[in-house]
RNA sequence: GGCGAAUUAGCUCAGCUGGUUAGAGCAGCGGAAUCAUAAUCCGUGGGUCCGGGGUUCGAGUCCCUGAUUCGCCA
């Protein structure tokens, strides 16, 4: 069988921010895939990079008080936590702030510009005179030309629907500095997408059956053949500095590569420096970067979210088709959904987003995640849900229930009586029990392989699942805690807890690519390195590789309630900007408002948050909680009980008697420890440490705080 | 406003090109078992397939229309 070569990538996250649950799913989803390709024998070199271009980085860079640099360093420094957390088996990492990546986006930009497809006109843009920068519609707020309604975007009134050109808002004010904006020309560079032969290009490689998911076509298609206002324009791929990016080539003036170029690229930059790093030929690659990059054996293959549709179907292959050689055109662009919680779209802010750090943190165990959000997945553009309860369901009665129980209920026979060994196989097919485990497993190994294949996982998952129900079924049919009574059924009871092992074998291969690291255990279990697919041994008169196990420990652990409980506790930290779910925030005018601080309040807004003056009255540690303090706050006659996830920053003994500030009006939130009644204010970043805020001398307590 | 997607049991979801009494897992209920991390096994109740029209011998599946939700565009 030829075996595939494949160079896989997910979306570049945004490096603004901390990881969260949408990058850690699209991450698992790819790297499923990757891991049940590698168990098929084929070749995969899957990477990832920072994106950590442009004016949303240089602004939060600018207003942490340091360089881009020291800025994106410092958020990259923190990936290597959730990449290991999550058993996420990229084979590199990189940046698109990079050597690479500034000679791979400057070559691309000058054979694009040689081939006839850039252009440079003048426009005409708003301008901060103060902050001396030109303004994205994000950076201008001011009142709709159409409604009158104050504080909108430059772009669109949210109040009226209305479109506009920054330039058309009333009384406009820069976001940054709040001056008033004038407007200025630049000349900038264009892409030419519009060119027939570049949209004739799209349009066929669109089309090629089983490269991209059907509603992608669709969608692409939509904006491919968009006519008179919805005609397909050409792209502003230039900035103006002060900028951080990539610099326009061959140009005596400064210009910068729009951010939304160089990104892309950096699925490139990254497989170089993985070349470079000796580690694709670690990997059995043996050709340079260049060969790998052009060769016709190769599929080139990137994860994405829906957001990220436009580029990548679009500008993307455009981009590299007219590039040219040793560029090579995407094969697939695997396109999923966002997750939400419980129902609701994720928003740090309301407390309803699942921070995949503190997941991890709290001991949770990655492979839960990884088996529930496989078993949620499937092939199409669709938002899945991540709910509690059947969270906790799913993960206990299928990974624990039914599955690790198999080999805990075979394993003790096994060791008691057998000392571990399996039964012979001829010991077993005498007694007309051979086929079970593998007949079971053949039955489904096609179908299993295909879904995979087709990032079906939660129809591998269904079929896996019915096949460990089939086991337990064996196991329950032939008792064999009853066979152990006896003396003249030992061979029965040996053949029978072998065939349950068996299956368990043949089950973990099945389930490797989304459960590595108890594969890995397993595989210890057994003495069986490195199990791959052809493992399953599912043709008549195979037997499994393994002959014997050692002793039995728990392979997972059933997932505690109380851990959910704190994972979902509202944050008792100040909200931290932290970043939307999208991969597109730099570009995004629908999600502008986390780079740096939150979207602008009213003074309204404000007079809701009822903030209080509260004494510390007690402070006592809970029971089953790793992170919470129980606070007994007086707020000057009225007393509260409120939860905060402060443990680590404070011993109980040292707050007792401290003022602090509280949210009196918070709706009271039900938790496992009890009631809580509000919130403290406390101040928190990306590094470690919790920081109570406190009032200055002379507050007593219950004063209102405005 | 235009275009598109979604809406199936208490929960999470399957249902391919229209074809017999609409399925699974979990939860529920009733039993059995006690090897196993109270896991397992057997049985069972439960659904105007969002509403309303229509096409058809036959529609969850196709068409029209309305509602709700979510996208994209302008």
């Amino acid at each position: 069988m030829p075996s595939r070569r494949l160079f896989v990538t997910t979306a570049l996250p945004y490096a603004n921010g901390a990881l969260h649950i949408g990058h850690i799913m699209e991450y698992i989803q790819a790297d499923i895939w990757v891991r049940f390709q590698r168990m098929q024998g084929h070749a995969v070199h899957f990477v990832g990079a920072d994106d950590a271009h442009g004016a949303p980085i240089m602004l939060a860079a600018e207003k942490a008080g340091q360089s881009p640099e020291a800025f994106i360093g410092a958020i990259q420094a923190g990936r290597r936590r959730y990449l290991d957390g999550f058993h996420l088996s990229f084979d590199h990492w990189h940046s698109t702030h990079s050597p690479e990546n500034t000679a791979l986006s400057q070559d691309i930009y000058r054979k694009l510009a040689s081939a006839g497809l850039i252009y440079r006109k003048s426009i005409e843009q708003l301008f901060d005179p103060v902050k001396r920068m030109f303004l994205a519609d994000r950076y201008i707020k001011g009142e709709c030309p159409n409604c009158g309604a104050k504080d909108q975007y430059g772009d669109a009134c949210e109040n009226c629907s209305s479109v506009y050109p920054a330039a058309a808002l009333k009384n406009p004010r820069s976001t940054l500095s709040g001056a008033t904006p004038v407007v200025k020309s630049s000349e900038h560079h264009f892409f030419k997408l519009s060119n027939p032969e570049c949209v004739a290009f799209l349009r066929e490689w669109l089309q090629l059956p089983g490269r991209l998911q059907p509603q992608v076509v669709n969608k692409a298609w939509e904006w491919l053949a968009g006519e008179g206002d919805n005609a397909l324009g050409d792209w502003d791929i230039s900035r103006d500095p002060p900028y951080f990016g990539i610099r326009i080539p061959d140009l005596a003036e400064e210009k910068y590569l729009y951010v939304w170029l160089d990104a892309p690229i950096g699925y490139l930059a990254s497989l170089k420096s993985y070349f470079d790093a000796g580690k694709a030929k670690a990997n059995g690659e043996a050709r340079s970067f260049e060969a790998f990059l052009s060769a016709e054996d190769i599929e080139q293959v990137h994860f994405i979210g829906k957001d990220i549709i436009y580029f990548h179907t679009l500008f993307w292959p455009a981009m590299l088709r007219f590039a040219g050689a040793p560029y090579r055109v995407p094969d697939h662009v695997y396109v999923h959904g966002f997750i939400g919680v419980s129902g609701e779209k994720m928003s740090k802010s309301r407390g309803t987003g699942i921070d995949p750090l503190r997941y991890l943190e709290l001991g949770m165990n990655p492979e839960w995640l990884r088996y529930y959000i496989a078993a949620k997945l499937n092939a199409n553009v669709e938002d899945i849900d991540f709910n509690p309860d059947d969270f906790v369901a799913r993960v206990n009665s299928d990974l624990v229930g039914k599955y690790v129980n198999i080999a805990s209920r075979c394993a003790g026979f096994l060791n008691r009586h057998f000392d571990g060994a399996l039964a012979p196989a001829a010991q077993t097919a005498q007694l007309g029990f051979e086929d079970v485990a593998r007949l079971g497993a053949a039955e489904i190994e096609v179908e299993v392989r295909e879904a995979y294949e087709a990032r079906e996982f939660g129809k591998a998952l269904r079929l896996v699942m019915q096949y460990a129900d089939r086991i337990n079924q064996f196991i329950d049919e032939h008792k064999p805690w009853e066979l152990a009574k006896l003396d003249e059924q030992r061979a029965r009871l040996h053949s029978v807890c072998s065939v349950g092992m068996e299956g368990f074998y043949r089950l973990t291969i099945l389930l490797k690519p989304v459960l590595p690291s108890v594969a890995r255990a397993v595989e210890d279990f057994f003495a069986t390195p490195n199990l791959r697919w052809g493992d399953l041994c599912t043709q008549a008169g195979q037997t499994v590789r393994a002959r014997r196990i050692k002793s039995y420990t728990p392979l997972m652990l059933r997932v505690d309630a109380t851990q959910l409980e704190t994972l979902f506790a509202p944050p008792s930290e100040a909200p931290t900007g932290r970043s939307p779910q999208t991969h597109a925030e730099h570009q995004q005018h629908g999600s502008p408002k986390e780079t740096k601080v939150s979207e602008p309040i009213s003074i309204d807004d404000f007079a809701k948050l009822d903030l209080r003056v509260a004494k510390i009255q007690d402070a006592e540690t809970v029971e089953g909680a790793d992170k919470l303090l129980k606070l007994t706050l007086d707020l000057g006659g009225e007393t509260r009980t409120v939860f905060a996830g402060i443990k680590s920053a404070y011993p109980p003994e040292a707050l007792k008697g401290r003022l602090t500030v509280m949210v009196a009006n918070l709706a009271p939130r039900k938790m496992r420890f009890g009631l809580s009644e509000g919130m403290v204010l406390a101040a928190s970043g990306e590094g470690p440490g919790i920081f109570l805020i406190a009032p200055d001398a002379g507050a007593t307590p219950g004063m209102r705080v405005k």
